[in-house]
DNA sequence: ACCGTTAACGTAAACGTTTACGTTAACGAT
DNA sequence: ATCGTTAACGTAAACGTTTACGTTAACGGT
């Protein structure tokens, strides 16, 4: 049997096995009435070649200082209550030894991280990357972070990523549905709670949040004025799927101006696609089968119209002659396509910078006032209409 | 003068002032010797209308089930040492409360945040965006979030970027630096560190950290190569700026190329652009007074070599009959411009995915050991080249 | 000599977790 | 009854900050 020795009182008799916890042996010492494992025995504590690089602590510069980490704090934080040559004598340690505060305890204790979420449908898409540079821009101008998370149009992906988020590691969340959301559950449990929310470009209504919108029912509406005041009476137009905000928008407005000019509106001219090439040309297809044919296309994106342009030059129908092709976004893609592409430019920079300046105002107010914000458009005249 | 009472003794006797201390007056107790200060009365603490929104927290959920934090924390993580039942009941406890951990928290405990950080120039370029794509989604597979910073381009911002997230916020940094960025002391001060990081696309040799390439050099030799093939002689070199990693690599991917079928260099023949259209428009002006005239432009980009064929088309100069045009990157505007790009396909999002990838398994190991990571492109030929 | 005053510092709690270690009550075997 | 054993719980320290509050020594005025 080994001889164990009790850490307490030293002795080496009356020591008895008091089961095992935690898969280790327990001992019980009878004479000083006490219970104890041994431990470890930590040896070669300083045969590591050096500190295993890691930072700095307010602690550890006011070791070095021979001050309290109070102290240090108020040095480096520009508090009264300290002397200035200490406050710059500490500065200056702290410089000298590369101390970069952690931002992970300093959030908990403010309960503020300075970052903002933000939820995308995608990055592959201009629109998209577009408005996060926009939203990126204000942020860091205004000292925010930006986590980006995105959804890849997915709606589950989309609610994970909430979830994630939530966890306060933002300040704020902006947000632009995913093509299958179509219920709000997981962002009305957040409403109003501990932080705000806003939602931009692809918005759900009867939501209580903030929204930054594109002109999509205005934007549309003068669209098609304009193609119907250059004649045409059999305008296609091209929608996302049916839940999309931007899709009962864009619509509305067509069907405003139709109505105004006493057309009347023909289904057959409208399409629901998933923003992929094959749904695209489906649809094209189908729209020239169409008699009386179609002299016009109102595109979802301009990236849609691009493919439309190319496919009806594939088959010599000569745009605008024929048919009139209109975008909607002005993406760089419109100017390389031939003919250039007429396009209703959404401002989409805009409403990045806008839904950012919204929610930092809120996160700043406290004010969750719930706020909804038109970005106006216009509409751009190239050759394809 | 106002009757104040000593905290300690009850005695409105002998209390002396006892100076100003943090704008609020002190007093002195003669009778118990102690020091106060007059505390606020704190009223209506249950007048609010409900909780100002605070997320629940263990402690909470500790509170309301009878036990401890501790016991808590066994029950949701799983851990041993916890009755199935209790486990069970908290669990839902838990849910029923709709609690959050707070990341934060955790990440102080346990020192690491899940969380990658990006810096990346620009998000308004195709190319980066897509590389982001990649990254996302290697990293949510992963369980790991993205923290995008931009730096536009700016030397400044980028330091100013790798500052921010170099406070314990991240688990590990993919970094593709901007065009103005020729030192480097930024990074090097932080390999080996806490964290690792990780090079792509744009890198900085002789830096000992891990790199992910695309293949410029071989690219751009085999680009020249095919377009020497085909006949060309006056091959036209457009590049960014001077300090750019894919610049040097391209300029001697192309070199060699042109050494292999003793072509002599002309270096009339090379142009340094900073990806705006200004510089690219110039650069074309200047190739096209050159004698004996070129007869191909290999660009630094997709967007770019688009940009060449219509300011080419606008000077009735035929593609590919009179310039072959050659890009790099094969971007969706590849595929729009007429005649369609022959392109360099650098598999850009394969990139971004492969960076994420070495990164966490990187951060995993704990290995920061470096390695070098050439990702293979492919030449795309389409009608202009 | 004593009092009032204040600049300049320190102490400790708090933020919400995780986890090493201690403790307890109950059980079966002697 | 006593001992050995262990499931199941609790305590408290730690992570790195911020900040409310205490404390002290020195100074000037009487």
């Amino acid at each position: 049997m080994s001889r164990v020795k009790c850490p307490k009182c030293q002795n080496m008799e009356r020591i008895l096995k008091a089961g095992i916890i935690r898969n280790k042996q327990r001992y019980f010492c009878k004479a000083c009435v006490y219970h104890f494992i041994i431990k470890k025995v930590q040896k070669d504590n300083n045969l590591l070649p050096d500190k295993p690089a890691s930072q700095v602590s307010l602690q550890d510069i006011a070791s070095v200082a021979g001050v309290s980490i109070t102290t240090v704090s108020r040095a480096l934080k520009n508090r009264p209550d300290i002397n200035i040559q200490t406050r710059e004598y500490i500065k200056e340690l702290a410089k000298s030894m590369n101390y970069q505060p952690n931002i992970l305890a300093q959030s908990l204790v403010n309960k503020s991280t300075h970052t903002l979420g933000v939820i995308i449908p995608s990055l592959d898409t201009t629109v998209f990357s577009t408005m996060l540079g926009g939203i990126q821009e204000v942020a860091s101008k205004a000292g925010y972070r930006v986590i980006i998370c995105n959804s890849n149009e997915n709606h589950e992906t989309e609610i994970a990523n909430i979830q994630g988020l939530m966890n306060h590691l933002i300040d704020g969340l902006l947000i632009c549905h995913s093509i299958q959301t179509s219920s709000f559950e997981h962002i009305r449990i957040h409403i109003g709670k501990r932080i705000p929310i806003v939602q931009f470009y692809r918005v759900a209504n009867g939501l209580p949040i903030s929204q930054i919108l594109a002109e999509d029912e205005v934007g549309a509406e003068k669209v098609t004025d304009y193609l119907i005041k250059k004649g045409c009476r059999r305008i296609a137009l091209l929608l996302g799927p049916k839940n999309l905000s931007i899709t009962q928008k864009r619509f509305k407005g067509y069907q405003m101006s139709l109505e105004k000019h006493g057309i009347n509106l023909d289904i057959r001219l409208l399409a629901h696609v998933d923003f992929l090439q094959e749904s695209v040309e489906k649809a094209l297809e189908d729209w020239l089968k169409i008699n009386p044919k179609i002299d016009g296309i109102i595109s979802i994106s301009d990236k849609s119209a691009a493919q439309i342009i190319r496919l009806l030059k594939k088959k010599s129908i000569k745009i605008p002659e024929e048919i009139n092709v209109f975008g909607f976004g002005n993406e760089f893609t419109g100017q390389i396509v031939e003919p250039e592409l007429s396009t209703f430019d959404t401002r989409t920079r805009i409403i990045g910078e806008e839904a950012a300046r919204l929610i930092i105002e809120q996160i700043i107010s406290g004010n969750q006032e719930v706020k909804s914000k038109l970005i106006p458009g216009e509409i751009i005249l190239r050759g394809s209409a």
